[in-house]
DNA sequence: TATATTTGAGCAATCGATTGCATATTTAAA
DNA sequence: TTTAAATATGCAATCGATTGCTCAAATATA
């Protein structure tokens, strides 16, 4: 066993058989204009040698480094790990690599993230925008230079680009309808000042139920914060300090929510009993509350599939304009004892 | 402006200034050859022609890919992904991207993927362990190549490399004691089957803090499962079921102690009057239930950061043996309400 | 002034794989 | 039997940056 330092190259297996690198290139990539003989041999010798091919070297000729950039938020979200879970697993599927990166919705942080990706030489980007973000130039220049970019959750509207995301509208409409028909009429929203898609689509959806049910949107229960836990504990705290009459609570994240909950119970106010609550999100610790509370499945997994399939589709097309896919997943209303009357 | 199709490279800064490209790419790393004037002169080109550094062929030529390879079991656990931001933290301000990587808990995977970053020619490699991994020789071999590993949380000590852990041990036995200390003396324990460090630590910890309080351990009261809710549901039922008495549950794991409570709940048992809680790990939503989860902290973010601390100093000492270091985190037990009578 | 040293920059090979364009060998068609 | 077409492989340039070595010019030392 000759073992030489390094790894064996292409030229190694090359020289073993008397071929050129040319040849063995071809034979790996199953060129069709290879002999099934040659392939064979090659791929026995490539075996022998332990050959791996060099990922590096071969980006640089081709210009693709099989290297997906994924920009998130927070990677140690729930919904945000999960969604770069469903993406890996495509994505190893195909033989990419998902490199990560999070803006921690700093919009400084998110340009400097998209620039550090595109260095890196990544073949494409998938990206959740942050929250603070008003300007898309950085992602409008990857556009422009051809470079397949999907957006999902997060969106705007302002780029013509690939999305997933859910029926946010529909998912809000449904849970305030839910509510509707559990006999409340004095529902709080929770929503944020940021007027960023998703928290725009819930606030339209709680709306138009309200007015489809025919009852008045009353803006003294409409409480707008960051919708932290902690948020979430100030607005239930602002809504009860007003002392007007309220018996849901319609949160349009899952976090503020439970600190809703957390002031009510404060409060001995009882939940459902008193009032109804209900999250958006499904965020894991929502099943584990007391009572356990009603919120909306963002399909996170099964989002990052799609978004993940989706950038390939785009990958595929290469280049070619117009190929702009827009998926809208539907949400699922998982309804659990917040807003039903308890046995 | 003549910018032409693709991106600038260093060549095209040595044509603008007549100069050649090995003084272009040594005025870029500042290399001390160089004057100070010429360095003035091609940076300026540089941001005049926009010029982006190309990683992949500095990667081939200098053999350094600024990757670093992240292997984790699954990204969407709160204690993973929290470990994967701190890493990508340290990472991102030394210039390095981070590829991410899952085992599922799936021996072979977890072999093809240490094998898959490999090729992607990873300058280092970051991994806790899966769940069923009995063998290291992918580790091993990992080592053997002088590529910098360094582990964390989920280790072995059957492979001399770098690590970081928390003290299960001391976290475990810490919980006991706190247990000990507000009456209880019957203390149901859940493990797992699988002998991982951190669940081994933990059961030590136990049976040793009962040893110093002169408990007897009861075989009886140690539930061995897999540890996910459904998991704690069957142990908790099991326990109710054998009708010996208890007065405490603590679980390593914060998944399964969650399965306990849901079932006492429903048995009508009072947590914390009757039966005292504890878990392991401090999952976000051990704060949210009702009551509050007394729980161990695992230092997850620091944990990422002194991991990735860890293993660029392993990547600067370069090569040279015996810089394995293993650093030991203490953990820190958030005492709530599932342990404390209620008021 | 002659020689040694320092300083600044160029030359060319290299990293490993890919690929357009020959070329040689077979096989098929005329 | 010629010529055309198909098949299989080789040649050499290329992707962009890095780096050991060489060399010229400038400065310092004797």
């Amino acid at each position: 066993m000759s073992m030489k330092k390094g790894k064996a190259t292409i030229h190694d297996i090359a020289e073993k058989l008397n071929i050129t690198a040319s040849t063995v290139s071809r034979a790996l990539n199953d060129n069709p204009r290879i002999s099934e003989n040659t392939k064979k041999l090659v791929l026995k010798m490539a075996k022998q040698l332990n050959y791996q091919p060099n990922h590096i070297a071969s980006a640089l000729r081709s210009g693709k480094s099989k290297l997906i950039g994924v920009l998130v938020p927070t990677a140690n979200r729930n919904f945000f790990s999960s969604v770069v879970r469903g993406i890996e697993d495509i994505a190893n599927e195909l033989d990419y690599k998902v490199i990560i990166s999070q803006s921690y919705e700093d919009y400084d942080k998110e340009v400097q993230n998209v620039e550090a990706l595109l260095n890196a030489r990544v073949d494409g980007i998938i990206a959740s925008i942050g929250k603070n973000t008003e300007n898309f130039d950085h992602f409008q220049k990857v556009l422009d230079k051809g470079i397949p970019l999907v957006l999902f959750d997060r969106i705007t509207n302002e780029i013509d680009v690939s999305q997933v995301i859910i029926d946010d509208y529909q998912g809000a409409y449904d849970t305030t309808k839910h509510l509707i028909e559990q006999g409340c009429k004095r529902i709080v929203h929770f929503t944020s000042p940021k007027k960023i898609n998703i928290y725009r689509e819930r606030l339209r959806g709680y709306e138009d139920a309200l007015k489809d049910f025919k009852i008045e949107i009353d803006p003294e229960l409409i409480e707008e914060s960051n919708m932290q836990l902690e948020d979430g504990r100030t607005s239930m705290e602002n809504i009860i300090k007003k002392e007007i009459p309220f018996d849901a609570v319609f949160s349009s994240s899952d976090y503020a929510v439970m600190g809703a909950l957390q002031v009510l119970r404060e409060h001995k106010i009882i939940v459902p009993n008193q009032v109804k609550l209900a999250g958006f999100g499904n965020e894991p610790f929502t099943s584990f509350t007391f009572p356990p509370i009603t919120t909306v499945d963002q399909k996170s997994i099964p989002m990052g599939r799609v978004t993940a399939e989706t950038f390939f589709e785009l990958l595929k097309s290469d280049g070619k304009k117009g190929n702009n896919q827009k998926t809208v997943l539907k949400p699922e209303l998982i309804i659990r004892e917040s807003t039903q009357k308890r046995n």
